[in-house]
DNA sequence: GCCAACTGGTGATGCGGATCACACAAGGGG
DNA sequence: CCCCTTGTGTGATCCGCATCACCAGTTGGC
């Protein structure tokens, strides 16, 4: 548990990399302690909404199992996905510390397990437990950390192609742990690849016919291999 | 632009004005006295950059008289602008307390008087004042929420004039405490303009001359008016 | 087993806005 | 004062991708 805020040591210092990872591969002994004397933990199936964009906030979700698909929306029904949460994360930190209604939507991609904590007791125990109060202060940066990146990857490459490389590339990066680096399953339908970077389904579609084409990947069932890291980097510049 | 990058140093030893005469602004007591105690106020010109995108953090700066401008870019030149920074407002809180690098550059967009209070005075404070530390986390939540709306008004909005009007739109709520809250001062170039909802400088122009012609705003030298806030507010649903 | 709903591939078409290429106004400094 | 920079207005062109329209697999329910 590398909890500490402090420091002048920097972890990696412009190695823009995968957000998903926070420092806390589980929780902290406070905060586990914390949840389990105050918070509730519920069982969802796949699609259920924890929490919906504009609503006030209730309190936080801490998933335990499964996994959280956020986004935000727009009026004409067009969605972005900011992030997958994965195990160990909150959610709705932001929200319920500030006040504020809810900035995106929570809904689960697979059944999973969510624990749930009333925004009162969160602030009561923030008050109470300083270590708390630090592990949400880290997570609400982390957001913003990666909703920055979002835009980032967004905005500054016009091309959808290097979008998606952008993409490809993030989660290779979260991969480097699996016994087969440059392999992955691809949890995610092409219309959610396309809400993710903001692109409709018929150019993911398009963009993978030729990635393939190029050698840059392969693909097998939902596996997806990609052989050449090099050539897809080489994307991004582009 | 970007004439020069400030360093730790100081410049020129904090303006030795009365802190009297002018306080830290709205800021709560706590905070102002602590600031007051501990940070180096420096007056910088125009163009200034108090810190760079991808520079480990050093600490975190108040605006305390002029504007900053906060932007993220590109690696082909691309740019931009998160959002304007007014007084009383601190920038790079969420890179400080994480520990990660500067998520954005800041810039001085006028000649502005900052104050520098460092990474580790200020999670020294943070540790004895609950307030203060209230006060960062309540910031960081701030800008997590405001760049969450940048993206929702981004990407969610394709026609450039409904990104447009979005921005003016938001300008007018911000003004409605002026006088004559249609009116403002426009204190951005239509390059900068584009910046902030992602366009092309000549798109903005375009944009401005359409408007003119559908009598949704006017303008004079740089004041705008708008004297149709339901025409522009109708530009978004389209 | 069959049908319905979802997913993935691919062509044709059209539009929005990026880009290039100017020309013009306003300062500002030497 | 002229020049040089910086901001602005506008036309012409061009291309990427959204969109529409299908069809072909795949999955799951009953």
């Amino acid at each position: 548990m590398a909890t500490h805020i402090v420091s002048n040591d920097v972890r990696k210092p412009a190695a823009n990399k995968s957000f998903g990872e926070l420092p806390f591969g589980e929780l902290p002994a406070v905060v586990a302690d914390a949840l389990e004397k105050e918070a509730i933990t519920t069982t969802y199936p796949t699609g259920a909404v924890l929490f919906a964009e504009g609503q006030a906030p209730r309190g936080v979700f801490i998933v335990r199992r499964g996994r959280v698909k956020l986004s935000i929306c727009g009026s004409d029904g067009k969605t972005l996905i900011l992030r997958m949460v994965e195990v160990g994360n909150p959610l709705g930190v932001a929200a319920v510390v500030s006040g504020r209604s809810y900035e995106a939507t929570a809904e689960t991609q697979e059944p999973s397990e969510i624990s749930f904590l009333r925004q009162c007791d969160l602030l009561r125990l923030m008050r109470m437990n300083g270590e708390l109060a630090l592990w949400v202060t880290q997570h609400i940066s982390a957001d913003y950390a990666s909703t920055c990146r979002e835009i980032r990857d967004l905005i500054l490459s016009d091309s959808a192609s290097e979008k998606l490389a952008r993409l490809l590339m993030g989660w290779l990066d979260q991969n480097t742990a699996a016994k087969n680096p440059s392999q992955m399953k691809l949890a995610l339908t092409h219309e959610e690849i396309g809400q993710m970077i903001g692109t409709s389904r018929e150019t993911v579609s398009r963009l993978f016919a030729g990635f393939k084409k190029q050698r840059i990947i392969q693909q097998s069932g939902s596996t997806l291999v990609i052989p050449n890291r090099v050539a897809l980097a080489s994307l991004i510049t582009a």
